[in-house]
This record gives structure tokens, C-alpha cells and sequence, in this order.
DNA sequence: AACTTATACTAACAATTGTTAGTAAAAGCA
DNA sequence: TGCTTTTACTAACAATTGTTAGTATAAGTT
């Protein structure tokens, strides 16, 4: 890892958790095992620090995204995916994504970053919200959008379903944020969680055809 | 409002939107009118206006608890309680008590303090996942519970219908916290979320009457 | 090899930090 | 009233802050 690589992963890991203010520029150098001088070679102050780490950890975390996508072309082959796994699959998915979200090493720190800074800057405060709020809300909207289109989910408001969906997502990361000893439990309830969302929302393959006749 | 209670507020007001670190001694004097010295004659240090702010807005919010809670003699009248309002009754009470939780102005305060500190000491860290994740998430286990058992509930996990009905109520106060003005959006999301919930998971009176037969 | 650019260093700066000592006025109490 | 305690002030402190100037070395380019 290059020196300014270096700096932002630093930065990055001491932003997340003592917040910006906190931290100084003598802490990051010599995490990263320079004097503090060197690290205006890089950057032009402390807050162009703070600023390339959200720009370029957001552009990871997009790119992230954008490979673990399903291909958009067709419009509803979500949907006809989503017929050929089985719910033990289904499972394992979420259980993925959450721990991604739980323990990637940037993404993590990036959320908790974020969270810490939120109030005291307003841009930094719209960025979380978006990332991981609305952004994440409306992706799921869309989706399960289709679902009730198709019949692979009850009627009913796609928007209050994500949200259903998401919500306890976003609370067991904070639940779970800082006690790695406990990602069993995690796993746990989160399963509980989508095993019952998957029971009261989607359709059984029976109800589907009983619907299509 | 006297000196120290002055102190506690500005300090708490100033914690909660740029954190414990990036608030100058000064900066909470000069908003409660004195010179910084005089700061110590009411704290020992500035460590001890945060722990104190904590402390005291902590016992704040329980003694406010206690008021709005259901006398808990009777094992379970907080379940015939529930059967003697309306869904809309119940819709106005969810609104209220999430309306306490996002604008009251010390216990929003502590919970942004608490959410921006969780990462920094292990011990606010605690506290913040103790008061606004465990216990609430407890508390409505536990209710939820006595509404299985009496029926008037379907069938299922307590503890994964609590965090059904909380997680979206934690989710919208971060939503909305920095947002006054979408007070009413954030009003129908919540009105929303609890509707359905009702829907999902509670028995109509016919369901339980053809239960008890 | 000569030259340019990038990077790291030492040293220093002005400003700000939390905190203390000493003092005078105000409040509470006898 | 006189006495004690509380509170606010001024002034100062040592330490730490972000940042810059100047310089030497390493890397990259011609």
C-alpha cells in the first residue's frame, strides 16, 4: 500500500471511531510511520483528508455493488431468479450481505464514520441518510415492487415493505457494531428476521398458481 | 434555570451535534453567558460535565417513563388495555411517543450524544445499545409476549416481533432527525409502518373469539 | 548522466486547548 | 449584622493543535 493509500486507511480507521475532531494529524502520521509534515505532501489539509475518504470509500463501496449486481437488462428477471432459490438460499444471501455491511473492513468504518459525523456537518449528514437510508429503501422498493407485481409477494405498499425489510437490518448493524465476539447471535436474529418477513410477505409456489387460474 | 442545569443544557445541546471532543470549554461558557474558569466551579473537569449530562438526562428520561407507564400490578392489564382501544387510538399513541423520542429536546439530544460517542468509549457505547436498542427491544418482547399468550396476537417469536415493530421506529429517528420540516412525511411513514404491523400481526376480535371456542 | 518531481525530514509558528491560582463580589446563613 | 460559602472574574500556564518554510533524499524521466 502506497503512503497516501496508507494515510486514508488510517485516517479512515481513527475518524471512525474518535470522529474527526479528535483525531490529529500527528496520530495519522504516525500510524502510518511518517512525520506529520509528510502527510501535507498528500493532502492539502486535514479536511481534504476527511473529504477523499468519503469520496473515494464511497466510489469502493459502489464499485462493490456494482459486481455483486444482478444484470438489469431484462426487466423482471430479479423476479425470476429470485422463483429458483430456495428459502435456506434466500437466507444465506442476506446473511452475506449483512455480514459484508457488519465486517468489510472500509464499508464498516465508513458507516460508522458517517454516523459520527452526521450532526455536525450537514453534507456528511445527507450522504449517510442516502447511502444508508434511502438509497438502500428505494433499491429494495423497486424490487419488491416487482415481487407484488408478479405474485411472489402480497399486496400491499412496496415502500412499508422494504422498510419492514430493511429496518432491522440497520438496527442489528448497531446492535452488533462493536461486539465481534458476538456475530453468532447476529446471524441469529437476523435469520429470525427474514425466515418471518419471507412467512408473512411472499407467496408459497401454491398460492402463486391458485392466484393465476 | 440555575448556573449548573444552564451548563448541563448548552454542554449537551453542543455534545450532541459536534461531539465531546470538537466543544471547547469556552465555547459552552460563552453559551451560558460566564468565563470558562467558572465552568469548575460546578464540574470538576470537563470529563465531568459528559458523564454528569448522561447521568442526569438518563434519570430524566426514566422518571418521564414512569409517568407514561401502565401500572404494572396486574399481570395482565396492559393486555386488556389493548383490547379496549381503537386501531386509530393505537395509531395516535405510536405517533406521540415517536414523536417524544424525536423531538423532545434532552432525550433527542442524548441519543444523538450517545449515537455520535458509541464508538469513541466503550462505555457510552453500552449505554447508547442498552438504552435505545436492548431495553426497548426487551420491554416490547415482553408485552408482545403476553399478547401471544392471551391470543390476541398470532403465533410466533416475541422477540422477532418486537424487533419487527421497533427496528422501523429506530430507523425513521435517524431519518428525520436533522429534518423539522419533514415531521409530517416522517409522521406517515411511522402511521404506515404500525398499520401494517397491526395487520400482520394482530387477531381481530372474531379471529380470538373463534379461537376460544 | 543530468534534471525534474515527489516525498520525507527538522524546526518552528501562532492559535487554541484544558486547567489552575488568586481575588472580588454575591448569596446563604447565624 | 457579621461570617461563611458559593460563584464569577482576570490572568496565566504548559501542552497540543494545524500548518508552513526550508532542506535533503529518493524516484522518475529525458
Amino acid at each position: 500500500m502506497k503512503t497516501r493509500e496508507k494515510i486514508i486507511y488510517e485516517a479512515l480507521s481513527l475518524f471512525s471511531v474518535h470522529g474527526y475532531d479528535a483525531v490529529t494529524i500527528r496520530e495519522i502520521a504516525s500510524k502510518v510511520g511518517i512525520k506529520e509534515s509528510s502527510i501535507y505532501n498528500h493532502f492539502k489539509n486535514k479536511q481534504d483528508i476527511l473529504n477523499k475518504i468519503i469520496e473515494e470509500t464511497l466510489k469502493r463501496y459502489y464499485s462493490t455493488l456494482e459486481n455483486v449486481k444482478v444484470p438489469e437488462s431484462e426487466d423482471d428477471n430479479v423476479s425470476e431468479l429470485y422463483d429458483n432459490i430456495t428459502d435456506d438460499t434466500f437466507l444465506d444471501i442476506c446473511t452475506k450481505i449483512f455480514l459484508f455491511y457488519l465486517k468489510d473492513d472500509y464499508i464498516s468504518k465508513l458507516r460508522r464514520l458517517l454516523t459520527i459525523e452526521q450532526y455536525g456537518n450537514e453534507e456528511i449528514g445527507e450522504t449517510f441518510r442516502y447511502v444508508f437510508i434511502d438509497r438502500v429503501l428505494e433499491t429494495q422498493r423497486q424490487v419488491l415492487q416487482k415481487f407484488i407485481d408478479s405474485g411472489r409477494f402480497i399486496q400491499g405498499d412496496a415502500y412499508t415493505m422494504a422498510l419492514h425489510f430493511y429496518s432491522p437490518v440497520f438496527l442489528l448493524l448497531y446492535k452488533y457494531d462493536n461486539c465481534p465476539e458476538n456475530e453468532e447471535q447476529a446471524i441469529m436474529e437476523l435469520k429470525m428476521h427474514v425466515s418471518q418477513y419471507n412467512a408473512i410477505y411472499r407467496r408459497n409456489s401454491i398460492e402463486r398458481e391458485e392466484r393465476n387460474l
